[in-house]
DNA sequence: CTATGGCTTTGAGCGCGCGCGAACGCAAAC
DNA sequence: GTTTGCGTTCGCGCGCGCTCAAAGCCATAG
């Protein structure tokens, strides 16, 4: 099952305008298919991501992962666990910088339990503001939908501010 | 006032969960301070972009720009109207390549209308899209945010995907 | 028993979208 | 006169991954 795939299922769970519920948060985060010993292409499918970018990400050293007798990598349920959080900010508009300075706090132990939260807390504001842009942006799209070929007399097309786009 | 103003302004008119009255839709179109003649920095200042993204936007084909005398840019009423419009989708997440096709289909008439409805029909599609993938990554920051230090007892040590993190 | 295709590894290099910077010139304004 | 603002062009940079190349292991197929 593919991190596309639980996204589909959540935001069908979700509805246009339901309400989270605590539910789908652990819908998103549905591990029954997650076992020990994952190879790269399994986590590449349960992410949606490539090997590419596992790999990329590894070398970025967001996340270490072991080797079995042939070289080949093996992803355990903790890297697993640190790759479905890294996709998920990184799906959220985190930059690789932060993740990478995010992931350095969490190795550096519980004494930067502080400043993690700093920064998931300045996360969700960018994440919130994010959301009301976009909200904005999607009204005018649907005020410009609306209007467009409608009623094009005099008083609308004065309100529209590109009547001729 | 730059966009980014007004953005602001109208988020605050929005609230938090506000509805998005046609009011707000027309704040964001506010066009008082757009008389004829602009120079190229009081658009870039009006639109918050830079100049140098205005010429980027001119070469690109996305708009025509007359000239003074002395060469330099002369926006137009017009041409601010398609440079408000054309930041809009940029903002909200169009790509220049839509946007140049969007351009396209405008200036070849009325008969590309139908065209130019499904751009904006998909895009809002996608905006929606967006939106509630940012909601969902929100829920998870927070839900994060809600147990990082809280109550680490084991069930939700268990329940959350990242304890750890 | 080979072979053919498919997975993996590493490393380096490429590409895209979107502008930004640097360099240089010209005209007006202080 | 020198500072300001605009013009143009060429090239660079960034974020994020993808592609390509060379090579090895495994399975299924002829």
């Amino acid at each position: 099952m593919a991190t596309d795939d639980l996204m589909t299922r959540a935001l069908e769970m979700v509805g246009d305008d339901g309400p989270l519920s605590v539910e789908v948060i652990h819908s998103l985060t549905d591990l029954a298919d997650v076992h020990e010993s994952m190879t790269i292409a399994e986590v590449a499918d349960l992410l949606d991501i490539t090997p590419h970018t596992l790999r990329y990400y590894e070398r970025a050293g967001l996340v270490e992962v072991a080797r079995d007798s042939q070289g080949h990598r093996v992803y355990d349920a903790a890297a697993v666990r640190r790759l479905v959080f890294l996709t998920r900010m990184r799906l959220s508009g985190m930059p690789m910088r932060d993740l990478q300075h995010y992931i350095a706090l969490v190795d550096a132990g519980q004494d930067t339990v502080p400043e993690r939260l700093d920064m998931l807390l300045e996360h969700r504001d960018i994440i919130r503001r994010r959301i009301r842009e976009l909200t904005l942006s999607l009204a005018a799209t649907e005020y410009k939908i609306a209007t467009y070929g409608g009623s094009t007399g005099p008083d609308v097309a004065a309100l529209d501010t590109a009547a001729d786009l």
